[in-house]
RNA sequence: GCGGACGUGGCGAAAUCGGUAGACGCUGGGGUCUUAAACACCCUUUCCUAUGGAGUACGGGUUCAAGUCCCGUCGUCCGCACCA
C-alpha cells in the first residue's frame, strides 16, 4: 500500500461500483425495500456545500440500509422548471432549456465524484416532456374529478413586465426586476381545491410522528384553523340585493361590544355601492394599489370609509351602526366582512379611534372594581388573564377564551342568529403563472365550448422550442403559431391556454415518478405499491411548509384520481431537516462604515499578544512584509498591533453567499482532499439538524485522519501472520462496543458521534497490542463502519485486508451482546452529593457487597471521619452515594 | 402581537433513563525528531485566591443526587402575522 491518494482511490472504486451496477435499485419481493430520498436539486449551475451535507446524509441512510439487507431506491432528479432559466435568457441572452440542461450536465459532472450510491438510470428533470407530459395527463383527470377549478383571483400585477409576481418578488410595493410599483389585479387562474382538504391536512399531521414537531406545528399553523360564528346583520340604506350583510367572528362573546361593521374593498357590497358613488370608487382604487404581501399590507395605514350603509345589531333591531370600507380587511378569510369590537381588539380599537366610533366594553379583568365607570375603561386587549362578564350571554357566569366562545355561539345558535363555523387560514393553491419555462396547461378555449381538457392523446403539450424573450410578458402569448390550435370537442378553431404550472407541482410528486421513471402512465401500480412510501425524506427546513403542504395535498389528489394507492395519501414516512453549511465572513468597513468582504485567501492571521488577529495580506505588504512567510517578526507584529485599521472582522456561521465572498467550492475541496473528507467533514463537527461551520482546518485535520487510517491500514497489512499479542480480548470487545455505538448513533440520525465513536475506535485499534488476526479482523470492522460516510477509503481498506467482494455490499456487522457487557465497573463514590473516590467492582456484584467495599475504602473513611450515616444510595453499575 | 426552539470550555459539541459534566474534533500552549523547517508522534488546554473550591445564561424549588424535572427572569434564534 503507497500514500494516501484520494483522487486514484475514489475514481478506482468508483468504477468498480459502476462495472457492477450495484446502487441499481432493484424490485426485490423477498426483501423489505427502503426508499430513501433527498429533496431534489434546482439546477443554478453549480453545486455547493449544502447539496454535499443533504446528499451525503441520504447517502450514508442508504448505504447503511443498503448493508442491512434492504432492496434500497436512491434516486436523484431535477426541479429544473422556474424563472431563473427566464432570467438567464433575458439578462445573457441563450435559451431557458439549453441553459437548463447546460447546468444539469455541469452537476452531474460535479456531483458524480462524491461517490453517491444514487441509482442514475432513474434519472429525470422536471422539464423533460416525459415528465410534465404525464403531469399535464394528471391534471386532466384532476380537473374531470372537480379539484381543478378556475375563478378570478387578486394578484400582484407588475404593468411593465406585464407578468403576475409572486408575493416574495414585491420588494416595498415594487417589482423586483422592473421597480414599478405593483397593482393588485383581478385575473382569471388556474386554482387546485387545497382548501377541502384543510381538515384531513390537518388532522393527518397527528399521524406523522417521525416529522420534526416543528415542521408539524409550522402546517397547522398555516393551516390555520379557527372556530366562530358567522351570521347576517340586516342592512339599512343598501344597494337592491344586500338586504343582509355575512359576517364571520372568532370572538362572538364579544358581539355586545360592537360598534361597527367594515367590509373589504373587494367585498360584492363596496363594488355595488363603487358603481353609485364616485367617492367610494375613488377610496376602493386608492386601496387596490400596492401588493397583497404581507410586508405590503403590514406597512399600510389603515383606512376606511364609511359607506352611508347601516346594519341593524342581531339582538337589538333599534341599535344601528355604521359600514365601513377598511382597507385591512381580506376577502378571501371569512366572508369579507367584519364586526369591529374596539374595546377588546387591538386592530378594532385602533380604527375606532381614528374614525371616532364608540368603545363599549363586554367584560373587565377581575381585578377591576366593577363600580369604576365603564367608559373610562381603556380597551383590553385578547386573552386577558382573568375576565369577568358585565355584559354577556351566559349571565353572570365566568367564562373566557374557548370556552366563553363556544359558549357564545351556542347562545346565539339557540335565538338563530347565525351558526358556528370552522374556518381556516388556507387558501386554494393559485397554479397559474404567464411564464414560459413551466408545464403548459393542457387545456383549450374554444368559443363554442367553452374551456376543454386536451385529449391524452395529444400529450405532451410541449413548450415551442422558438421564442424570444426581448419584450416583456410571456412569450407564448405572443407566439405567432403556437397557441393557434383546434377544439379537442368540436374541431373548431380554437385557443390554447398559455398559463403554465406554478413549479412546485412539479415537485408535488416526483417522489412517486422515481418509482418507474420512464412508465407510460404517470406511475405504475406495481412499482408505486412496492417503493412507496418514502421512508426517509431529508431536506431544508426552508420547504417546511410549501412543498411538503403541497406534496401532501397532490398525494390525496393522486390517489383520488387512481395514482396512488391509499397507503401512500401521506407520502413521506419520515422526514428529516437538515442545518445549513455555514462559513466565516471576512470584513473591513469603508469611510461610511460600510462592510468591504475579503476572500479567505486574502486574509492572513498573525499572533499578537497571545491571540491570533486576522489581518488583510495586502496591507501587510504595504508594510513592507511578505504576506506569506512564515515568520512575522516581533516588531513588525508591535507595528500591526498598533495599525487598528489593518485588523479584519470575523462574522462567523455565516450562510455561504457570492456576494460576502464566503463560498467553499465542493469541487476545489474535493480536488484537493478527496471526496471522502468532504463528506466526513459535513457529517462531523455538528448534528446534522443544525448548522456546521466550514473550516480550513477542520477540512485539513479530516483529511489528515484518513491519511492516518491509510498508514494504519497499511502497517496492520505488513505485520507478520503469525505475531501474537496481550490485547485481543480488549481489542475484540472494543470492537463489539464500535459496532453498537457507530450503529445507534446512525440508527439515530447522529451523524456526528458516529463520526466521534470512529475516532475512538481508530485510536483504540492504533494503540492496540493484539495479534495479526484481531487486528486485521477489527480494520476490517472499521471499514465496514466508515463505508456509510467514506466509502472510497472504506472499499480500498476492506480490500487489502482479504474482505469478500465489495465493502459496499457487505452485511452491516453484529455486536455479540455477550462482548458489550463489561466484566468490572468504576462506581464513583460520592459523600452527601459530591464524588469524592471510586472503587472497581465487579459488574454483577450484589448492591450490599458493593456498600460495604465503597465504605472500607480509604478516601471514604477520610471524609466521612466516623460521621453517622444516614442513608446509603447504591445504584448498581451507576454510583454510590453516601449522605451523612 | 401569536406560536415554537434553544442557552454547556477559546470554538463545534457529548452526556437520549435524573447518577463521574466537558466524550470526540478544532484552535492555542509545550515537547520529541530535524542543521532548520514541514511531516509525524507525545503531553497539555473549564475557571479560581488551588493538597482545595467553584462551575452547564440568571434566581428559586423538588431530590440522596439536577445540564437533564418544576416555577420565575434575561437573552438568542426560527416560523406566522391587518386572519376578523
Amino acid at each position: 500500500m503507497s500514500r494516501y491518494e484520494p483522487a486514484v482511490i475514489e475514481a478506482k472504486w468508483q468504477k468498480a461500483w459502476d462495472a457492477a451496477q450495484i446502487f441499481a435499485a432493484w424490485h426485490d419481493p423477498l426483501r423489505p425495500k427502503y426508499y430513501v430520498l433527498e429533496m431534489f436539486p434546482y439546477p443554478s449551475g453549480r453545486i455547493h456545500m449544502g447539496h454535499v451535507r443533504n446528499y451525503t446524509m441520504g447517502d450514508v441512510v442508504a448505504r447503511y440500509k443498503a448493508a442491512q439487507g434492504f432492496s434500497v431506491l436512491h434516486p436523484m432528479g431535477w426541479d429544473a422548471f422556474g424563472m431563473p432559466a427566464e432570467n438567464a435568457a433575458m439578462e445573457r441572452g441563450g435559451h431557458p432549456r439549453d441553459w437548463t440542461y447546460g447546468n444539469i450536465a455541469d452537476m452531474r459532472a460535479q456531483m458524480k465524484p462524491l461517490g453517491l450510491s444514487i441509482d442514475w438510470s432513474r434519472e429525470f428533470a422536471t422539464c423533460d416532456p416525459e415528465y410534465y407530459g404525464q403531469q399535464q395527463s394528471m391534471f386532466i383527470d384532476m380537473m374531470a374529478s372537480g379539484l381543478v377549478y378556475r375563478k378570478a383571483a387578486v394578484v400582484n400585477w407588475d404593468p411593465v413586465d406585464m407578468t403576475v409576481l409572486a408575493n416574495e418578488q414585491v420588494i416595498d410595493g415594487k417589482g423586483w426586476r422592473s421597480n414599478a410599483t405593483v397593482e393588485r389585479r383581478e385575473l382569471t387562474q388556474w386554482f387546485f381545491k387545497i382548501s377541502d382538504y384543510s381538515a384531513e391536512l390537518l388532522s393527518a399531521l397527528d399521524g406523522l410522528k417521525d416529522w420534526p414537531e416543528k415542521v408539524r406545528l409550522m402546517q397547522a399553523n398555516w393551516i390555520g384553523q379557527s372556530r366562530g360564528l358567522q351570521f347576517a346583520f340586516a342592512t339599512v340604506g343598501a344597494p337592491a340585493g344586500f338586504d343582509t350583510l355575512e359576517v364571520y367572528t372568532t370572538r362572538p362573546d364579544t358581539l355586545l361590544g360592537a360598534s361597527f361593521a367594515a367590509i373589504s374593498p373587494d367585498h360584492p357590497l363596496a363594488k355595488a355601492l363603487e358603481a353609485e358613488d364616485p367617492a367610494i370608487a375613488a377610496f376602493v382604487a386608492e386601496c387596490r394599489k400596492g401588493g397583497t404581501s404581507a410586508e405590503a399590507l403590514e406597512t399600510a395605514e389603515k383606512l376606511g370609509m364609511d359607506t352611508g350603509v347601516r346594519v341593524r345589531h342581531p339582538m337589538d333591531p333599534e341599535w344601528e351602526m355604521p359600514v365601513y370600507i377598511a382597507n385591512f380587511i381580506l376577502m378571501d378569510y371569512g366572508t369579507g366582512a367584519i364586526f369591529g369590537c374596539p374595546a377588546h381588539d387591538t386592530r378594532d380599537h385602533e380604527f375606532a379611534s381614528k374614525y371616532g366610533l364608540g368603545i363599549k366594553p363586554v367584560f373587565i379583568p377581575e381585578s377591576q372594581d366593577f363600580a369604576t365607570e365603564l367608559m373610562d375603561l381603556p380597551w383590553i386587549p385578547y386573552k386577558t388573564e382573568s375576565v369577568r362578564y358585565i355584559l354577556g350571554f351566559a349571565g353572570e357566569a365566568v367564562q373566557t377564551g374557548e370556552e366563553a366562545v363556544a359558549a357564545a355561539i351556542a347562545f346565539c345558535e339557540a335565538k338563530g342568529i347565525g351558526r358556528g363555523v370552522t374556518n381556516y387560514r388556507l387558501r386554494d393553491w393559485g397554479i397559474s403563472r404567464q411564464r414560459y419555462w413551466g408545464c403548459p396547461i393542457p387545456v383549450v378555449h374554444c368559443e363554442a365550448c367553452g374551456v376543454v381538457p386536451e385529449k391524452k392523446e395529444n400529450l405532451p403539450i410541449e413548450l415551442p422550442y422558438d421564442v424570444t424573450f426581448d419584450i416583456p410578458g410571456n412569450p407564448l402569448d405572443r407566439h405567432p403559431t403556437w397557441r393557434h390550435t383546434t377544439c379537442p370537442n368540436c374541431n373548431a378553431p380554437a385557443r390554447r391556454e398559455t398559463d403554465t404550472m406554478d413549479t412546485f407541482m412539479d415537485s408535488s410528486w416526483y417522489f412517486a415518478r422515481f418509482t418507474a421513471p420512464h412508465a407510460k402512465t404517470p406511475t405504475d401500480a406495481a412499482e408505486v405499491d412496492y417503493w412507496m412510501n418514502v421512508d426517509q425524506y431529508i431536506g431544508g427546513i426552508e420547504h417546511a411548509i410549501l412543498h411538503l403542504l403541497y406534496s401532501r395535498f397532490f398525494a390525496r389528489a393522486m390517489h383520488a384520481t387512481g395514482h396512488l394507492p391509499a397507503k401512500a395519501i401521506e407520502p413521506f414516512n419520515a422526514l428529516f431537516t437538515q442545518g445549513m453549511v455555514t462559513h466565516e465572513i471576512y470584513l473591513t468597513r469603508d469611510a461610511n462604515g460600510r462592510p468591504i468582504y475579503h476572500l479567505p485567501e486574502d486574509v492572513r492571521k498573525v499572533p499578537i499578544d497571545g491571540n491570533l488577529v486576522p489581518v488583510l495580506k495586502s496591507r501587510l505588504a504595504d508594510i513592507n512584509l511578505d504576506p506569506d512567510a512564515t515568520e512575522i517578526p516581533d516588531d513588525a507584529l508591535q507595528a500591526i498591533s498598533l495599525l487598528a485599521d489593518m485588523q479584519v472582522e470575523v462574522i462567523p456561521s455565516a450562510k455561504m453567499s457570492k456576494s460576502k465572498k464566503n463560498v467553499v467550492d465542493p469541487v476545489n475541496i474535493i480536488a484537493a482532499f478527496g471526496a471522502d473528507t468532504a463528506r466526513w467533514f459535513v457529517m462531523s463537527d455538528s448534528p446534522p439538524e443544525r448548522d456546521v461551520e466550514w473550516t480550513a482546518s477542520g477540512a485539513e485535520a479530516t483529511h489528515k485522519h484518513l491519511a492516518r487510517v491509510w498508514t494504519l491500514c497499511a502497517r496492520i497489512g505488513d505485520m507478520p501472520g503469525d505475531h501474537k499479542g496481550e490485547g485481543d480480548d480488549v481489542l475484540i470487545r472494543a470492537t463489539a462496543r464500535a459496532i453498537h455505538e457507530v450503529t445507534e448513533a446512525i440508527e439515530g440520525f447522529a451523524f456526528n458521534k458516529a463520526i466521534a465513536k470512529l475516532y475512538e475506535f481508530t485510536n483504540t485499534l492504533s494503540k492496540a497490542n493484539a495479534s495479526t488476526g484481531a487486528m486485521k479482523a477489527a480494520i476490517r470492522t472499521l471499514a465496514q463502519l466508515m463505508q456509510p460516510m467514506t466509502p472510497h477509503i472504506a472499499e480500498s481498506i476492506w480490500s487489502v485486508q482479504g474482505g469478500n467482494g465489495l465493502c459496499a455490499l457487505a452485511p452491516w456487522p453484529k455486536a455479540d451482546p455477550a462482548l458489550l457487557v463489561e466484566d468490572t465497573v468504576t462506581l464513583p463514590i460520592q459523600i452527601n452529593g459530591k464524588r469524592r473516590a471510586e472503587i472497581n467492582v465487579p459488574a454483577q456484584m450484589s448492591p450490599t457487597e458493593v456498600e460495604k467495599i465503597a465504605l472500607a475504602n480509604e478516601d471514604v473513611q477520610k471524609f466521612l471521619a466516623g460521621a453517622t450515616i444516614k442513608k446509603l444510595i447504591v445504584v448498581p453499575g451507576r454510583i454510590v452515594n453516601v449522605v451523612v
